[in-house]
DNA sequence: CTGAAAGCGCTTACAG
DNA sequence: CTGAAAGCGCTTACAG
């Protein structure tokens, strides 16, 4: 590999001329011929600049990790999307992983916490994550933004509104005439979750009806099988149910034609987050939308604004989500 | 952040020791004390090598970069799966992009063309990254292997049996009756599509049957909607087709169900590629299940015999594709 | 067996 | 305006 030094002897130049070409800094008041000499070696050499090299000179390696629960999971591609954007334009480039890499002893785990080729992470893993490793992270002064909600009061998060969420979908089946509405899918460990059943919580409140004990049954297709058993299983057959996270709804409406129960005659159905597989399913479902790219853009504001050391305000951003009618919801049949 | 000198500082040993201890080398046989009082230090401190520095010393990152087509399929889970595992077990971490990213200039791409921070690429862009892109990395010493079939002898890439696929999904068409058959779906600059259509074709001229025209409509599940529009529109309705990928799959049952066209009963599907969709949409998918598993693997096995400059053998992996039998398929009705 | 020194490839303050 | 030198934090051949 050609070196910065290997294209300063061929140029005949010092290196740092060659450093200040490459980067366009300070010495930029060169001779325009010893410029063009300089720019032709490198072109002629097809010399890269050496990352590593850099980072440990610059202390910042310019890249930052995302790492999410269930990275197939649909409902992230908005939410790279506004990340890769933002970072971009910051001229960072980003790097994903999968929470479920974040192993004790892994080596994805000890680039996250070995500083040098990461800048900062940006996180969400739903409660999962082992304790020790969170403990070790946060321990590491390589910054960290969590893209869910949280209670502890020193970490740095951003989140959508998880709370309206499950509010807006609960009391848009109110508004429809349903009475006995359920809450599913999520996960027990999960603040996210906790979010929006305490949003359910609160629009059945005001109606005036007995909120239920929602059932965690986790993010997957399998949760919405999971959560119309546990729906079916309860006694009484509500008409609606607000199912968390789209990919369970889709999983649920499965469970709900396998059963013979048809959706929305006979149960109405809500997702949480859009994605393009509520549009494939039949009847298509009816969904809360999340402005999860704003979050993701806000997110990398956080994180420049951490690196920066400026203060920063943290929380829930002002984007309202934003109910999507498709043809899962129909006022309850009697 | 501490060092590994102020280690040494810390422990009074040198800094040799220090790194012996922490990487498990030469070294090793220093006193049993002196070991325990620089662990003791390490942990105190909570000390953790410098990546950067590390990298640059070593001459190797220890991080692989996998960047695919439209991360959001879920297509890739198995096969990440599958890489990560490879990758860990030799001690690598992977990180992940989309090929979208590695558009000229973007810091992304700087990261994958600059040396120092990945030490190989997995990648798989169905044909659809610039010409000029590609070059660059091409010129560059870091391996790339790519997850698709190449006609180009110089590259290095493994591929599961697409050919075969296609195939087998037609022979299952075929041998249930049909004789109409359609190939939709993949776009027409990607190799696997065109291996893909290929095995239609002799499936289809084995048979004694006029294969037809594939409509490469792209990947996503608004190339199923365009496939079934362009099947629709092609003079005589056929009674079975073989979609290239599960989500257009899935799009194209959409759009049968949204036109009145029964499936199975007036049309048949099979998609190429076995996803957790599959089993959610109604009637469920049969599928072509492909090893992309095995196809992580051994993608990972190339990086290593590159990366060692051992000889390798290139190409299709061994494990045959699979049918699976849903919902979506039937004899033709008369 | 252990420590001091060189060097990986850059960037940048500093001297000329 | 330009070059020589120091140093980022490690690892490893080498001298003691």
């Amino acid at each position: 590999m050609a070196t910065l030094k290997e294209i300063a002897r061929r140029a005949e130049v010092s290196a740092s001329a060659v450093s200040a070409v490459v980067n366009g800094t300070t010495h930029t008041r060169m001779s325009a011929q010893t410029r063009a000499r300089i720019e032709a070696v490198i072109a002629e050499v097809g010399y890269v600049p050496n990352d590593a090299a850099r980072a440990l000179r610059r202390q910042q390696a310019g890249t930052i990790a995302v790492v999410v629960e269930g990275l197939e999971n649909p409902v992230y591609k908005e939410l790279l999307l506004g990340i890769y954007e933002a970072a971009e334009a910051r001229g960072w480039a980003v790097v994903l992983g999968d929470t479920a890499w974040m192993r004790s002893g892994s080596p994805f785990l000890a680039r996250l916490l070995g500083q040098g080729s990461i800048d900062a992470i940006l996180l969400r893993h739903e409660g999962l994550i082992d304790g020790d490793v969170l403990a070790h992270l946060r321990a590491r002064p390589t910054p960290v933004v969590l893209l869910e909600q949280q209670s502890d009061p020193h970490s740095h998060w951003v989140a959508v509104d998880d709370l309206m969420a499950g509010r807006m979908a609960t009391e848009f089946l109110l508004q429809a005439g349903h009475t006995d509405v359920r809450f599913v899918g999520g996960l027990d460990e999960s603040r996210t979750s906790a979010a929006r059943y305490d949003g359910y919580v609160t629009a059945m409140k005001q109606a005036r009806r007995r909120p239920r004990a929602g059932s965690f049954t986790g993010f997957g297709v399998e949760a919405g099988s999971l959560g119309f058993a546990a729906i079916r299983s309860s006694g009484t057959f509500p008409t609606g149910v607000v199912v968390n996270n789209v990919m369970s709804a889709a999983g649920l409406l499965a469970a709900a034609a396998d059963h013979g129960v048809e959706v929305p005659g006979q149960l109405s159905v809500v997702g949480i987050h859009d994605a393009e597989i509520a549009d494939i399913v039949r009847p298509r479902l009816t969904t809360v939308r999340l402005p999860m790219r704003a979050l993701g853009v806000r997110a990398v504001d956080q994180v420049a604004a951490l690196l920066e050391g400026t203060p920063t305000t943290l929380g829930v951003i002002e984007s309202r989500p934003q109910i999507i009618v498709r043809a899962s919801t129909a006022p309850p049949s009697r």
